[in-house]
DNA sequence: AGAACTGGTTTGCATTGCAAACTAGTCGGC
DNA sequence: GCCGACTAGTTTGCAATGCAAACCAGTTCT
């Protein structure tokens, strides 16, 4: 296998996925935001923009805070250090296989 | 949505998996190889790379040409121009999002 | 003849991604 | 105070996908 391949091969496949691609790009540079911002922003729906987020934070890439804006709920995310590590490595991947 | 979310969301998804971005990746470099070559190369198993084979050739990305080398039999695949368009788009559509 | 090998394809299953439906709580009108 | 509408998400249900084990047709070895 060439090191093309051997790059594509090694992408992770829990940021490959667009979905969360777009959400962690978005955090990446962002440091922290809000549910709906990131709603608005991806325009994906609200079902799927949930579960994209809980599989990142099983992955243990970002944090899911519950808090309250005043008294309506509000959830805010944060990419965490081994998300980032793994965006990085990510894109490297990307550049040597590109 | 900002133009890097953009460009992520506009991503081929036939493509974008890591198998058949392999396949389309080597067959992008070659013109034409056969069905065990890929096979060492991207080093997926026989029937994992059938079936995304028969993916790329139904979304009118490869030809599948089944011949004979002496009496064995041969696929050879080889990218059609759609599926080189596709490609370079991807390629574009990577580097405008990184 | 038949066991083993080659070159694939098909089948079966577990994992996904997606959106519709649901939930918990808030606000406004009456 | 109660009812309907709204906000901010989560859960559910289903169709599509990726994966590898099992299968198959044909060939070669012995």
């Amino acid at each position: 296998m060439n090191a093309q391949l051997r790059a594509i091969s090694e992408l992770d496949r829990v940021i490959h996925e667009p979905g969360r691609l777009m959400i962690v790009a978005l955090l990446a540079g962002v440091k922290e935001c809000d549910f709906l911002f990131l709603l608005r922003e991806t325009e994906m729906n609200k079902g799927n923009l949930s579960s994209h987020l809980a599989r990142l934070e099983e992955a243990g890439y970002v944090e899911i805070e519950k808090t309250y804006r005043g008294k309506v709920p509000q959830t805010l995310l944060r990419l965490k250090p081994a998300g980032r590590t793994t965006f990085d490595n990510y894109r490297k991947g990307l550049m040597a296989a590109f």
